[in-house]
DNA sequence: TATGTATCGAGAATAATATATTGATATATA
DNA sequence: TATATATCAATATATTATTCTCGATACATA
């Protein structure tokens, strides 16, 4: 296995890379030990090149005729991805999305604990939401700052944002995860990563529109599936 | 204004989208009447050939020397991406994160109106989230099919996410905007856009390791930033 | 009226990304 | 041992997205 890292992974690659680690854990536990580009390939839906480049791209190779060994690269991909080591996060916003993100168990199995919530609100500060203690807001700097958090997650309301962006590089978080609908101003070297309901929203509809523009009336009677039932 | 409409965007332009339509709303507060490509780059961090392309694609023109016309602007962001015509959605799973997207007011804005919720467990149904109704799950196909709804939001735990998806799919839905951290399939028709955190979360977390990595102790204290104080 | 300037618009050049092609390698089988 | 085959690896091509360049236009000002 090669241990060479490219510098730059486009986003693309990044965000199918936890794909295949979602569907190699799967193989896992049917004890499938070795599987192949194509077989990946065709589980999701993408090239099978696509999949060797990605998997080329955070350091894993394979072997020929034989494939990838499964728990190889399961490993690999968190190593490459920063799961392995944990690193703690605080969550600004104890609204109803921030409620859901705070009850995301498996995040910590990607390598993310929310250690801690603040919110503005006095009548949320104090009480516990999904087992994480809600905080006062203006403890938010300080607090960073002497826990050496270096994750912020926001999800305040767009107006509130940048101040809670302001506070949260004051107090020396590296990376913010922002779901508030703004773009934040920071200094260059914080990641910011916005997660913009309303933009994916906007291309779904967009979509849709020129969809029922083309084809109106879809006949999908002919092709009816089955009506599922939930296992 | 050209009304001739280009048949297919590019998804970062689509996304790029509802940024500008923020941003001039603002504008459109202030009463500014008139705004060029190179305050919206500024602004957004953009590039203003960037953004002038974009308001091209979505059939936008301004005038040289003067700018665009941020109503007009406004006005055709939110008919190119449908947000118009308000079309209704179901979502399944009424969960913590499903919940979270009952109660976004703003999505109503934007084109979407969530008139029912789903979920499997007989817990939830029969009582309202943020006003909406929590129906059981097997009635989904059939609803979908009486009332013609075109979108659905799937909400629910991965393994459940295909079994929703050919439900909703069954009944007629056209689109699906999937929270799970699943790929899902279905017919080539239906559009499906997936909203992975899990895939989000991984490429920042892989971003911060990497400038961890190349500069661990970053001199923030030289540049510190006020303690934000919230408005 | 003439000139300067800020802006849009369209097309070309560059960069990024995805796909296709070819070659190398390890295993299985005859 | 020789051959066939499935697979990875590396390169080349095609596609897409972004940025650059230049010309056209409309207003401001002298």
């Amino acid at each position: 296995m090669n241990t060479e890292l490219p510098k730059t992974v486009s986003e693309p690659t990044l965000k199918r890379l936890p794909l295949y680690h979602h569907f190699l854990k799967e193989l896992l536990q049917r004890e499938q030990e070795a599987v192949s580009c194509t077989d990946i390939g065709e589980e999701l839906n993408l090239d099978p090149t696509q999949v060797r480049k990605d998997l080329e791209a955070a350091g894993i190779s394979g072997r020929p005729r034989i494939g990838y060994a499964t728990a190889a690269v399961v490993d690999g991909i968190e190593r490459f991805l920063g799961w392995k080591k944990v690193s703690e996060a605080f969550l600004v916003g104890a609204g109803s999305m921030g409620s859901a993100l705070l009850g995301y168990r498996k995040f910590e199995e990607c390598g993310l604990k929310i250690v801690a919530a603040f919110d503005r609100d006095p009548a949320k500060v104090g009480r516990k939401i999904h087992g994480k203690h809600v905080l006062a807001l203006d403890k938010l700097t300080d607090l960073a700052q002497r826990m050496h958090v270096l994750i912020g997650i926001i999800t305040v309301p767009a107006v509130e944002a940048q101040a809670v962006a302001d506070a949260l590089v004051a107090g020396g978080v590296r990376a913010i995860w922002n779901f508030a609908p703004v773009r934040l101003r920071v200094p260059e070297h914080i990641i910011v990563h916005n997660e913009d309901l309303y933009c994916s929203l906007a291309s779904l509809s967009q979509k849709l529109g020129q969809a029922l523009e083309a084809n109106p009336a879809e006949p999908v009677t002919a092709r009816r599936l089955r009506t599922a039932t939930l296992s």
